[in-house]
DNA sequence: CGGTTTTTGTAACCTATGTTACAAAAGGAG
DNA sequence: CTCCTTTTGTAACATAGGTTACAAAAACCG
């Protein structure tokens, strides 16, 4: 079992002390390796979810979609992350996004039986699992607030303003605005548009991927608006 | 304790067997009982979430508020429905919304401790509470779809072909236009005149709160635009 | 019952964002 | 360096929904 060291950064297994009390606890257990190229779709949205699946190499991307095919990208996951956590209990188990792998990952998968094992012979196992499941339901709920109240000036804003979190005054942007238009849930020429208007007034001066931000004070006004 | 009865309706307890083993259980912890009135505000949005409160009588809202007073009406909470159960653990312990009374209520209120205990004593709870926080991220997630990818009119038509679900072709609303609009995220003359227009076209026959489904088909198509 | 409050209907106008389309610029691959 | 692909800039136009304001209708209350 090669995966054990990734195993152990992921919050799940804070719970367990030692690598070697982790092999014995997985020795006891099933689970599989599974491997996919880029591209390949982990699970569509509306697939029954029957297992954890935790991100050991590569990334992962969760995206929704709706019936015309508009997408919103919810997040990309990385090792060592599970997936969809959140939709391994409770009673409506099936996936909310569609997961696609970003490049060639490896993920290693629990059959939900399985967890219910683990969980019960390792309590900081449970713990660490209930707190995850927890923090997906408070990131989504997160990210409805981010969609449903902000304009996209207030998404830009948010955006950018996490960037610099270390008020460096300088960002840059490590996506395509086309992905950040999916991020935000808006169409690309409209984030390009906003972005140049920011510019056209002051308040920000961006060249290419590179954003200086001059007015923080404005666009700290425009979060929540 | 005169509440047992009623916390025994509640999923979280369904794992107890009797209400004698409940009342046993409920004995080795602490918890208060808490009263508001219509109004009154329970929880802001952003305090700090140390206890899990059910509701035990009367009924509470939870509501997602921006800067600048915008409001998003995300559920009423009924007996003995707990408030907020999402919020307990995991990293970012803070209510999401506020939570306003809509009449005198009953609140059972354990702090998180107690929470803890109830789980080490029972596994029937732990698994109940596992299931009941899975299912707040599910129905948070189905909001952030809903508000995120219908226009008005996929609102609407989801809204009516809900509550119409057994096909009867009426249905009457119990809400009025201002909470409802306040559900969908949009302002209220909007939904008025969306309404109409479906009226107008012959797609529904609204009269008042008593609105006809005329062309479900139409309506059916509307579902993810 | 009459008066008050809440809810609904509706209109005129405003604004943000979407759509489509194309050209310029940048980035990668050979 | 050059060709090809991806990304970005930008414009013209379309559209959904927001805002404000007011009147009609309905519900509620004493």
């Amino acid at each position: 079992m090669i995966y054990i060291s990734a195993l152990m950064q992921s919050p799940l297994f804070w719970g367990t002390a030692s690598e070697e009390e982790l092999k014995t606890l997985l020795s006891t257990v099933h689970y599989q390796v599974k491997k996919y190229d880029e591209g390949e779709v982990i699970a569509f949205s509306g697939d029954e979810c029957k297992s954890l699946q935790i991100v050991i190499e590569g990334s992962v991307r969760g995206e929704m979609m709706d019936l015309n095919g508009k997408v919103l990208k919810i997040e990309d996951i990385v090792p060592p992350r599970p997936l969809a956590i959140a939709f391994l209990f409770g009673n409506n188990n099936r996936y909310p996004v569609t997961v696609t792998a970003n490049e060639p990952t490896v993920i290693l998968l629990f059959p939900k039986q399985s967890v219910i094992d683990l969980m019960q012979k390792n309590a900081g196992f449970l713990t660490s699992f209930m707190n995850a499941v927890s923090n997906r339901a408070q990131f989504i709920s997160g990210k409805l607030k981010f969609l449903s109240f902000q304009s996209l000036r207030g998404k830009i804003a948010h955006y950018l303003l996490e960037l610099d979190r270390h008020e460096k005054g300088v960002v840059t942007l490590t996506k395509t605005q086309e992905e950040l238009a999916e991020l935000f849930g808006v169409a690309r020429p409209s984030l390009s548009r906003a972005l140049r208007e920011l510019h056209n007034e002051g308040i920000i001066k961006a060249e290419g991927k590179n954003i200086k931000i001059i007015k923080r004070v404005v666009l700290k006004e425009y979060l929540g608006k």
